[in-house]
Order: structure tokens, then C-alpha cells, then sequence
DNA sequence: CGGAATCCGCCACGATACTG
DNA sequence: CAGTATCGTGGCGGATTCCG
């Protein structure tokens, strides 16, 4: 048993919930526990996970399969972090055929109003955001393009006048400027 | 300019927003757009960020300060991917001791209400997390015990075996079964 | 079928140093 | 002050194999 991953063995508060807290001081409190939940149920598989098992039960190959990205070493994994946060119960059936089935907690259930909600502005939003990395590119692009053409330049006037300097006549080599 | 990160040049739409969605087939366009930019903005920083810049704009080393974890190199590229995703927007003056003012946008204003919710969430919570983690941790715990103890008596009766065997004739080894 | 264990590539992130 | 460039490393995630 390797553990592997950074489950910790102890929860280690670092600030109570007492309902005082400020949201000018959310900032200072971030990297205690709040931070690791989040990285946690934000990551690339639980939300699928958290999105399918809202409506109905599932297997775990029915999960592998609806997934499709998914390896069935990341799936275990996220499905056991599922469990230990209490989001999702699993129940094994001691049959033949060994099945077992992964359903939301009451908890996790909670939390999938605030996932779709997310998930929701994002799709309402990618237009718009798709939209805004296009303009982005561009300008950078342009920048890029214009710096590139003013190096250029420079480095033509700087071998000009290193040839001019250097000894002898030495007719201007300006020629082998590469305009682009 | 090595690029270095999955900023890709063309957004590459996979599935419109028709509006004709369905919940159902919300795992099936997963991996487009949509779960890109989900990882961009809940990622490690991305939100700490946007939750400081909800009351007013700040200057790159303010938000250094007050975020405190980060090093410039996350905060440079956290913020880059939010002005690209057209989340924040960014201000140079051009003083003499260079000032870049950060705030967001319309766009980004909204998702911060969004954000907060999750927040929110998890910090209303976090503590019946700790608690289920705590007793999955004791399970598993417990779980692994009996199970190191069971390895050992097999370990044990291999070993009686294996000692009878070698000795010659060798009585019923059964005797050494240790019924539970 | 439902995992656990092992090996491994790769890149995300942090620390450091340099530029304008 | 506000970044970019470079390097080193931990761990995430995939492929494979084995077990119950």
C-alpha cells in the first residue's frame, strides 16, 4: 500500500467555519482546507462523475464507458476520493459476477446544484470567451509580427554598421537583409 | 517565445450552443470546450484571483502579496489566461516605475458570483468532508489491520507446511488449520 | 467484473536569474 | 515594478499486468 497521493492521514483544521468570516479576508485563508476541497471536487473526472451519478446509480464499467476518456485507474481513483469526502456511496454486491454500484450521498447531491450552476455559466459563456481568446491571439500575433519585423531591422542597421567599421571599403550589405 | 502551455490557436468548437442540450448528453461533450475552460478558471489560482479583483482593481505585486502562495511566474500566467479568456482586463501606465492595473470585466464580474457559491459551499462543508474523511480513513484503517493479520496466519500455516513437508514423511498437515 | 500494483513519460509548478 | 527565460523536480495521469 503505497498511498500514493496526498491523502492525509490528518485533516488539520486551520480556521473554524463559525460564519464571521470576511470575504476580504477569503484571500488569507485559501491554502487550509477550502483550497484542497476545491482542487478536489473541481478536478478533471469528479465533476463527470458528480454530473452522472445525479439522476441514477451507476456501475462502474457503466461510468468507464459513459466517460470515455477515462482510465480505469483514474476513474478508481476519483471514485475512492468521492468516498472518502462522503459524496458518493458505494455498494458491493457479493455475486458472481462481482458488481458494484456508486450513487450520490445526500451531501454530494448538494453539491451537484452548485456544479451545474458552473457548469451552466460555462456553456452560456464560451461563445463569448472563444470570442475574446480569438481578439487575444490576434493582438498578440500583430505584436509579435511588428517586434519581429523592428528586430529585423535593428539587426540589419547593426551589421551595416559593423561592415562600415569594419577595415577596407566593404560596400553596404544591406542586401542580405531578409524582409519577411 | 516557447509557448509552452496548451494555449491552443484555434478554439476548435466541437458542439454548438443551440440551446437544445440536454442533460443527459452534457458527459458526451465533456472534453470540447466546456471542461477547458472549467479547468482554466477552477484551477489553482484562477479563482483566488477573480475573488480579489471582485471589489477593486490591483496592481500585479498587490495581488502578490496577497495571495502569498504564488510565485510571479503563476501570477503572470494566471493572469494572462484570464485577460486571453477576457475575464480581466489589463492597464498599463507607463510611469517611470511601471504601474499594470488588473480588474475584471463584465464578464468576469458575473462569474464571480458563480464562484462564490462554490465557495461558499465548500466552506459551509468542509467540516462534514473532514468528518467523512476521518471515518473512511478509520474504515480503511481498521480494514487493513484485520487484513495484515490474516496475511500473517497464512504466512504462518505456509510456513508449518512447508516445515512438515521438508522433515520427511510428513503427518496431516491439516492439523495446523486455524479455524476462525 | 472491479479493482490494486507497478512502471513511466511528461508537464505543471516552483525557484532562480535576467531584462526593460 | 512587472514581467520573461531557463532549469530541476514532483506528481498526475496513461498503459499494462495481476488478483479475487
Amino acid at each position: 500500500m503505497t498511498m500514493e497521493d496526498g491523502i492525509s492521514k490528518s485533516p488539520g483544521y486551520c480556521g473554524d467555519t463559525d460564519g464571521d468570516y470576511d470575504v476580504l479576508q477569503w484571500d488569507t485563508r485559501e491554502d487550509c482546507e477550502v483550497r484542497q476541497i476545491l482542487d478536489r471536487i473541481a478536478d478533471k473526472w469528479s465533476l463527470l462523475v458528480i454530473a452522472l451519478l445525479d439522476q441514477r446509480s451507476l456501475r462502474f464499467t457503466e461510468l468507464r464507458r459513459r466517460i470515455d476518456g477515462i482510465s480505469q485507474r483514474m476513474l478508481a481513483r476519483t471514485l475512492r476520493h468521492l468516498e472518502r469526502d462522503g459524496l458518493v456511496s458505494r455498494t458491493v454486491y457479493p455475486t458472481v459476477p462481482p458488481r458494484v454500484d456508486y450513487e450520490l450521498t445526500p451531501l454530494g447531491a448538494t453539491l451537484h446544484h452548485t456544479i451545474r450552476a458552473l457548469v451552466t455559466w460555462t456553456e452560456e459563456h464560451q461563445n463569448q470567451i472563444a470570442f475574446a481568446r480569438a481578439a487575444y491571439d490576434a493582438r498578440v500575433a500583430v505584436e509579435q509580427e511588428t517586434a519581429d519585423r523592428e528586430a529585423a531591422e535593428r539587426e540589419a542597421i547593426a551589421r551595416d554598421v559593423l561592415a562600415a567599421g569594419a577595415g577596407r571599403v566593404a560596400r553596404m550589405p544591406s542586401e542580405s537583409r531578409r524582409p519577411r
